[in-house]
RNA sequence: GCCCGGGUGGUGGAAUGGUAUACACGGAGGACUUAAAAUCCUCUGGUCGCAAGACCUUGUGGGUUCGAGUCCCACCCCGGGCACCA
């Protein structure tokens, strides 16, 4: 039977199929090795999903797909990561309700998703707005208080004294504010913190037992920012330094400050006893060390640019010194502690109550989730508090501890903290009495392969894993890590190589390439495009390749032959090694290309076996799910190819009878010959020295060294 | 400025220190067709040359090696993060 390839006509007859026959929901009692896959929840935005978004859903669908096919019962959830700036944004400028506006961007975003097959188990979705979720974001922030790890400490926030608003750094542009250009200002406020520093060593030394790139344990190693040094006094400022030995070539110290400035002071270097002077600069980290440094032009880069700016003296060679008699060996770290208050609507409130005889009381838990009052103004108020400050009936409460009058903490999280414990939840996304049964964390925790976006290599990656840390401190959760394997994707970018945004007018809707297509070859292109984890370009000109590989494997199936006596071939052993490597590394661009080549050998063949056939959608199924299974079910199975076994390659098939060797002279290739792949050392050597090409370059003369690598070259020297 | 990546044909890209440009897009030519679309076949890094062929080519400049896109040093350019964007 000849027919058209028509994704119109099979994909969401699928997708309904899979839905309806429950495929993809994980079984909390099954017999089959677990598998958690995760990627980082969306946040959904008003600008609905792009085709930057579905990238790592797509990637580790894959994954995912082939861990069924391999046997084992898969953990792929999705949820939305909903509380944040834009959507409050949106409130104050339109009056509407955040509320209703996430509700919407949620069910596009989930339309939008599904339209892709991905394989999403989509009975445990989670909204981190949701109070049955929240009321344990609150809960795990307790358990911070409980233990010591949150306290309150005055910082400084961004203030527009025009508009009269606290700022996100985000909406503060070189300095001043995004909305009307004034200069922001610091403000002192008592801000809830939470004490992450506590865990640099744990979340430092985790990293070694962990699999993720090395790039990405570098980031958060270079963000923990370790390093050992000592505490020096000079007279009474206090220095940190990770090379007190250079002591006798300090000539100047240099205070943190906002601009190069001769603060008019002298302090004695205690190693040469001189009178040096004390400075001021912006390249001195007031958070860092004491925020006071020993400048030593002669061993430092930027003492030196400084000292040259500024005809400080450099003593090039100074005695080195043992810092045992100026100063105490401290660690330090660039890690601060993390500001956990945000004077805005759109997040959760913060479970305390203030009491002017007990103090910052917790919540009792029974009172929880302390609900997000509704507002008629989500505008930040004009003393820098919260919106919901301004609301009296919520705000004045009484004390669980005395029962006096009290008032409620009216500041509310940062976004960060839904998403600092997320994965625990949809173990066990339903749980009212717990934020997850210790039996299902044990069962699935921790997460096998985490998949997100480099730009959350430091931020989110650390708090989560510090949150897990703690709550695995407190017994609570069953590993101290909570992700077993992390890799990242790059961003897609608009065709121009820009972020894609809403305000640029550049953003591309799958949508569209869906009813185009067709979203095998949306998923198939974008697995195809370029390498996974780097940042590529959309080029929607390359789509039809992957649409025409479709329609090619489509028209394949009448090849198909009834001809017993044909084996397969060396290609499809190879296909399967390939493909099925390529996926665990994340090359999903050249395990597509792999399966194009696999496609084209078959096209070539007389006879296509419907072993080599059926190999082929397997390896295709997790890239286009919906034409692999269409192809399958027309092939007469009545089982979803889904749930077939993944091929195995046959190790003794796997090369071809012959190979080709190229002869180069000096590096360079002049010749080559065809020969059998088991041809020894002696015979390539032989066979190439026998070349006419070669003689020619020989001239009648002996080569000097002849270097031979089997299966792939044979260099000579003359 | 600091930390982490990247730079290869007209385009996206491939390549355990071993035939650079796989696979795909685009382009040229041909077959089929009344014609077009679709499909199939051939060619397609640059320069010189009728050709055989020679030389050049992986951001730039050096180095190591029988052999470097790959390793080392220096530089240039682009992207991500920098703690209240998510």
């Amino acid at each position: 039977m000849k027919s058209e390839y028509d994704p119109k006509n099979i994909e969401e007859r699928w997708q309904k199929f899979w839905a309806e026959n429950k495929i993809f929901e994980a079984k909390d009692n099954s017999d089959k090795p677990k598998y958690y896959a995760l990627i980082e929840f969306p946040y959904p935005s008003g600008d609905g999903l792009h085709v930057g978004h579905p990238r790592p859903y797509i990637g580790m669908d894959v994954i995912a797909r082939k861990r069924r096919m391999q046997g084992y019962n898969v953990l792929y959830p999705i949820g939305w990561d909903a509380f944040g700036l834009p959507t409050e944004n949106y409130a104050i400028k339109t009056g509407k309700d955040p509320k209703v506006v996430t509700k919407e961007n949620s069910d596009n975003f989930r339309r939008q998703i599904q339209s892709l097959g991905i394989s999403f188990d989509w009975s445990k979705e989670i909204n981190t707005t949701d109070p049955k979720y929240y009321k344990w974001t609150q809960w795990l922030f307790l358990k911070f208080l409980e233990h010591g790890l949150a306290y309150k400490a005055k910082m400084a926030i961004n203030w527009c004294p025009k508009d009269k608003i606290g700022l996100a750094n985000e909406e503060v542009v070189d300095g001043k504010c995004e909305r009307c250009g004034t200069e922001v200002e610091k403000k002192d406020k008592e801000q809830w913190m939470l004490k992450i520093t506590d865990y640099a060593e744990k979340l430092l030394h985790g990293l070694d037992t962990v699999d993720y790139p090395e790039r990405v344990k570098a980031q958060q190693r270079n963000w923990i920012g370790r390093s050992e040094g000592a505490l020096i006094k000079f007279d009474d400022i206090e220095v940190f330094t990770t090379r007190p030995d250079t002591i006798f070539g300090a000539t100047f110290i240099v205070l943190a400050g906002k601009e190069d400035r001769f603060t008019g002071r002298f302090v004695i270097n205690p190693a040469t006893k001189e009178k040096i002077p004390v400075w001021e600069a912006e390249y001195v980290l007031p958070e860092y060390g004491t925020g006071a440094i020993m400048a030593v032009p002669a061993s430092d880069e930027r003492d030196r640019a400084f000292a040259e700016k500024h005809g400080l003296p450099i003593v090039e060679n100074y005695q080195e010194a043992g810092f045992e008699n100026f100063g105490k060996k401290v660690v330090k770290y660039k890690l601060r502690d993390w500001i956990f208050s945000r004077q805005r609507y759109w997040g959760e409130p913060i479970p305390i109550i203030h009491c002017a005889s007990c103090g910052a009381v917790p919540v009792p838990e029974a009172d929880l989730p302390v609900l997000l009052p509704e507002v008629s103004n989500y505008q930040p108020t004009d003393t820098g508090e919260s919106p919901l400050a301004l609301i009296e009936a919520w705000v004045n409460t009484k004390c669980p501890k005395c029962g006096g009058e009290a008032k409620r903490e009216t500041d509310t999280m940062p976004n960060w903290a839904g998403s600092s414990w997320y994965f625990l939840r949809y173990v066990d996304d339903k749980n009212d009495s717990e934020f997850a049964s210790k039996e299902k964390l044990k069962h699935w925790m921790p997460v096998d392969w985490y998949n997100g976006g480099m730009e959350h290599t430091t931020l989110h990656l650390l708090y989560s894993r510090f949150w897990n840390k703690f709550l695995f401190d407190i017994g609570l959760v069953p590993t101290s890590e909570p992700y077993q394997k992390r890799t990242s994707h790059g961003l897609i970018l608009a065709s121009d190589g820009v972020k894609m945004s809403k305000s640029l007018g550049n953003v591309i809707n799958p949508d569209l390439i869906v009813d185009r297509f067709g979203a095998d070859t949306l998923r198939l292109y974008e697995m195809f495009m370029g390498p996974f984890e780097q940042a590529i370009a959309w080029n929607e000109d390359s789509l039809v390749g992957t649409r025409k590989f479709l329609e090619r494997v489509w028209r394949l199936k009448d090849k198909i032959t009834t001809d017993s006596s044909v084996e397969p071939k060396y290609e499809m052993h190879h296909a399967i090694k390939k493909v099925s490597g390529d996926i665990e590394s994340m090359g999903f661009n050249t395990a597509v290309s792999a399966l194009m080549i696999y496609a084209n050998a078959l096209e070539k063949h007389d006879k296509v076996t419907q072993e080599e056939y059926e190999a082929l959608l397997k390896l295709l199924s997790p890239f286009a799910p919906h034409a692999a299974e269409e192809l399958w079910n027309g092939l007469g199975h009545k089982e979803s190819i889904l749930l077939s076994p993944w091929p195995e390659a046959d190790e003794s098939k796997l090369s071809p009878k012959e190979v080709t060797i190229a002869v180069t002279i000096n590096g360079k290739v002049r010749a080559s010959f065809k020969i059998g792949s088991e041809a020894n050392e002696e015979e390539l050597r032989t066979t190439a020295l026998s070349l006419i090409e070669v003689q020619k370059w020989l001239s009648g003369g002996e080569p000097k060294r002849v270097i031979v690598v089997p299966g792939k070259i044979v260099n000579i020297v003359v």
